[in-house]
RNA sequence: GGCGGCGUACCCAAGUGGCUAAGGGAGCAGUCUGCAAAACUGCGAUUCGGCGGUUCAAUCCCGCCCGCCGCCUCCA
């Protein structure tokens, strides 16, 4: 039984959908008017996690996620740059759909953009006016919050206090503080549509409401986002919708956590974020390919609850790069060759009790922690049993389970040959996140010269000519010729039966 | 000022009104090994920020205090 935390209540609640397996799932995505940070990858990540369980658990999901593509922030940093703010508008969409690649994060069923709703959102707006719930100004349009009685019912705030030590700016046309803007007359060269009321653009909450309604109709299962969006924007979508169709809006509100760099919220004020791009860019110049990175990125993410706050640093990166690695190098233990199938039965048990407790997890609240936990027990009871001697055919199974419960959180879907267990990159810094920081550009091997045929040449040549080194009991020269392969970012190990397992 | 959240071992991080307080990393001690690596085994919180209360029993419920954070303005 899948339980999800409703902000609305406060409480975990047992997840039923409205139409039996049908999940509509609205999510608000982004401005676009600059390149996204980490916080908004965990945002699109946590969303992407819910979306794969929900279809793990056979439950038919359309997701929405929205574009805002027209805003006071687009408007200003397309006068600032003197381009039109359409361009602005098609470049930080085109680089939003070039990190969720990046990130493996899967695109939404409808990605609809804000503009290309304006006629719904003027009959939203037409409707609430009528119902008595707007009026309109000299060309604005305000929501009258204090016309819908069960507003602040999702931030738990009550509209009267909330004015008492309140930092909202008067604006004289505002019957009262709290009201918020539905529809904003045009200014002089500001992208403008027509309307009842003249020319205009709307507001920033009224999209969400005409666009969710629209696509999932007036009332759905999953609306998320982050923490903050909360208050207001949230709390405005509500009183938007439900005062224009009376019925209850969103049923299970869902909202992640923030992304925090020295226990501060990772913001553009504070100029402490990193986008995106920048960290796929710099991983790559230590020599992580761009599927490894959204890897470790995922683990990271997907290692705290997706409500809690997270830190991000040096060390966090690190454990995760750290902690798969050891999936791995198991995962390469299962792909050698067979034994006898003597601890078959065991692990065949495992398995069982691993599908349970992994499914356990998910279903309390998607805890990817916990689920995270258990294929951490998995490993380790097939590490256990590998030495004890399993058969070919659990083996794949093993893999196999591995695979396709990891997919659900992102995790295992690189090959191998492409994972690379060791860059060169302790040589140069002592973690990742310092190599982040100071990048030294040619100090460090490319990824892609990793998978030429020259480096596996060169790699096997030296094995080889260590084999000899160690059949001869030469040890001063397999150790030197070990140390080598290491600067190279190879790591030796050998078995028991004198055969040598090279990482890469 | 209003509202919400957090504080679990050296670090990251789950969790539960009573059964050994998950898991990972690091550390230490072993097994294996020419050495190393990997893997495995063992050790590590008499205790869950502090003080009270409820209860037969609280880390988990309630109150207060301390510390930290977020929202209340655009924000994932």
């Amino acid at each position: 039984m899948l339980k999800i935390a409703n902000t609305m209540s406060g409480k975990k609640e047992p997840f039923h959908p409205a139409r039996n397996r049908n999940v509509g799932m609205y999510v608000c995505g982004v401005t676009v008017y600059d390149r996204c940070h980490l916080g908004h990858a965990r945002s699109a990540i946590v969303f992407d996690l819910i979306r794969r369980y929900l279809k793990y658990k056979k439950y038919q999901v359309r997701y929405v996620k929205n574009f805002t593509d027209v805003d006071d922030k687009i408007i200003q940093r397309a006068n600032r740059e003197g381009k039109p703010w359409t361009e602005i508008v098609e470049r930080y969409i085109a680089a939003y759909a070039e990190d969720m690649k990046r990130l493996g994060v899967e695109s939404a069923d409808r990605e609809p953009r804000a503009t290309q709703y304006i006629p719904d959102m003027i009959r939203l707006i037409k409707k609430l006016i009528k119902e008595g719930f707007a009026y309109s100004v000299n060309g604005d349009v305000y929501y009258q919050v204090e016309k819908f009685k069960g507003y602040g019912k999702l931030s738990k705030r009550k509209s009267d206090q909330s004015l008492a030590g309140a930092r909202v700016e008067p604006d004289e046309r505002k019957k009262n503080p709290l009201d918020f803007a539905l529809w904003k007359a045009a200014k002089p060269g500001e992208p403008s549509w027509e309307s009842p009321w003249g020319p205009g653009r709307p507001g920033w909450h009224i999209e969400c409401s005409a666009m969710s309604m629209k696509l999932l109709g007036k009332s759905f299962d999953i609306h998320g986002g982050g923490m903050d969006l909360i208050f207001p924007h949230h709390e405005n979508e509500i009183a938007q919708s439900e005062g224009a169709t009376g019925e209850k809006f969103a049923r299970y509100w869902v909202h992640n956590g923030f992304v925090n760099v020295n226990q501060e919220k990772m913001s553009k004020s504070l100029g402490n974020f990193f986008t995106i791009q920048e960290i796929f860019e710099k991983y790559k110049e230590i020599g992580y390919s761009q599927t490894v990175t959204a890897e470790i990125l995922r683990y990271f993410l997907l290692s705290t609850h997706y409500r809690s706050p997270i830190d991000f640093s040096d060390q966090s990166l690190d454990q995760a790069k750290l902690a798969l690695n050891k999936f791995y190098i198991m995962f390469q233990k299962l792909g050698e060759k067979g034994v006898k199938g003597s601890a078959d039965a065991g692990l065949s048990r495992s398995l069982k009790t691993f599908k349970t407790g992994f499914t356990k997890a998910m279903d309390d609240d998607f805890n990817t922690a916990e689920a995270i936990a258990e294929l951490q027990k998995l490993r380790n009871e097939v590490n256990n049993n590998i030495t004890l001697g399993i058969s070919k055919k659990i083996a794949t199974n093993v893999e196999r389970t591995f695979l396709s419960y990891g997919k659900i959180l992102g995790l295992f879907q690189i090959p191998l040959k492409i994972w690379q267990f060791e860059v060169p990159v302790k040589a140069t810094a002592k973690s990742l996140y310092e190599a982040l920081a100071s990048v030294t550009a040619g100090t460090k091997t490319p990824y892609e010269s990793r998978l030429s045929e020259d480096f596996e040449k060169e790699i096997n040549q030296l094995v080889a000519a260590r084999e000899e080194a160690r059949k001869k009991k030469n040890w001063a020269e397999a150790d030197r010729i070990r140390g080598e392969l290491a600067r190279k970012g190879v790591i030796l190990e050998d078995r028991p039966d004198g055969t040598t397992r090279v990482r890469r």
